[in-house]
DNA sequence: GCTTAAAATGAAAACGGTTACATATTAATT
DNA sequence: AATTAATATGTAACCGTTTTCATTTTAAGC
């Protein structure tokens, strides 16, 4: 494999000009770029890329931890990340930890061990622990989504509360007071702060919460048919649902679709997300 | 951060020393050995992978083409791969490809540029071109599944002339001899091959060949169902199916199921991969 | 044309490891 | 105890780049 060696002898010039006209051409006259590059042609130059990326520091690797790639919204998610990353030259490694901690552990590693500039976190958790930290102990790591707000770590999020506040007060806008929730699963952090929104906005109109309006889900398709099954068969049916996100809305509305409730005549559905 | 020289002088030795203990403890006497670990942890070295992937100029990584990870077959593929390559210390990094050939490049360049020592491919199709060939002509890569069979790459693949061929004849066997095909994409070299397979079954017990029996497909439970519609609702039906691959036969069944139909007692199905 | 600033280039030192080779130590053999 | 083989360790070169710093070339100003 020719190296850069080949490339600055068969343009008679120094290596340093060749890493220049490849790294930032502008450095260097036009009449000895050509020159470079036409050598890097004539040579069949390829840049060693993991030598460029140890001598230089900067892998442009970015990890990414999200909890399930089987998922509309991450995916969509991931797809943005993927495009701005993209844009700016770097390149990213999906990691898909199911929310399994020895995953993310080993995903993490890659950050303290220079194989990537940074993670992304999807979920409300430190993938770090002490055998990654290194001096000045914190590692760089963007929190996204579900986040932990202690201020360790930037944080990109959504207000849940003032959404599932305002969500639910379009469905009380709309008439509704016995409105049902579709919930996540109950380790999440946006399943609680959206409850305390949709609680709100009910105090807010004065309704009472009636805690029998809850059902489980988590945020699949599934889990959304299943509750919206048992939300058709129900005798004091509600007649709008509040889903914890979009995937959960669909399986609701062909679980209703099945059971001959028409959307939105019969029941009025609202999801999260935009997907 | 600290470096392979801090360790080296915490424990009292030679840098050589400390890589030997790292990477071949057998080579260093269990006192230094304990030393040196002593000292890794006192400084809290993590070794640079760039480094050690740019010297050793092996990088552990491995490329692999995926045409869709949305299918169960190469989902169980890709994590067989996975389990194989972590036992030898090995990454895999996964492209879905989506069988587009853009994308295919930016991964294949990977092995060119010396970011991964080789690469998977699990479409027919040679993600190289002639920026990516460097001296010998040839970059390490193996086909496998839906295979170019030319002799130029090692291959890992399956009759699958003689496994359709056999699964014809357990049908027949049976007594069927209508039998429906739903089948893959016809650019797929995988549906040339099961259905000269099919036929040539069909040919040794006499049964003559009605193309009206062919019902096209691309490998997922949504054209499977489409199939399994269609040939619910034919006057003179089918008594069994040769289904291409698993999920297109879950679909059929489907299908199948909304229309009253029991399987196998109304309609039999075959299907392939074994998911 | 001469002086000076700016731009282009080159020489060589990093980067952080691995590894060939030389040397020192230990164990085995007589 | 002396000789030899085997094992353990150290020295320094090397991997292919980037980058600092010195030097040369070009352009600018008068």
């Amino acid at each position: 494999m020719a190296n850069i060696r080949d490339v600055a002898d068969s343009a008679g010039v120094s290596v340093a000009t060749v890493s220049r006209t490849l790294q930032q051409p502008e450095r260097v006259s036009p009449k000895t770029r050509n020159k470079v590059m036409a050598a890097v042609q004539a040579v069949g130059y390829k840049p060693n890329l993991m030598a460029v990326k140890f001598r230089s520091g900067k892998t442009h690797n970015l990890v990414v931890l999200v909890p399930t790639v089987a998922n509309v919204f991450f995916a969509r998610v991931i797809s943005g990340m993927q495009e701005a990353a993209a844009e700016l030259g770097y390149s990213i490694l999906l990691a898909n930890t199911l929310g399994n901690s020895e995953i993310e552990s080993h995903y993490a590693k890659m950050v303290s061990t220079s194989q990537a500039d940074g993670l992304i976190q999807l979920r409300a958790h430190n993938p770090f622990d002490a055998t990654m930290i290194n001096d000045n102990g914190l590692l760089p790591m963007v929190n996204a989504c579900e986040v932990i707000d202690d201020g360790q770590y930037p944080v990109v999020s959504l207000d849940n509360r003032a959404a599932a506040k305002a969500m639910t007060e379009h469905l009380i806008s709309l008439g509704h007071t016995r409105i049902a929730m579709i919930k996540g699963p109950n380790s999440s952090p946006l399943t609680q702060e959206r409850l305390v929104g949709y609680k709100d906005a009910l105090a807010q109109a004065n309704i009472a919460f009636d805690e029998s309006l809850l059902f489980p889900g988590d945020f699949t398709l599934q889990a959304g048919y299943n509750a919206g099954e048992t939300i058709s068969h129900l005798e004091n049916r509600p007649t709008a649902v509040f889903c914890e996100n979009d995937e959960t809305a669909i399986g609701a509305m062909q679980a209703f679709k099945q059971a001959n409730l028409h959307v939105p005549n019969d029941i009025s559905v609202a999801g999260f997300d935009d997907i």
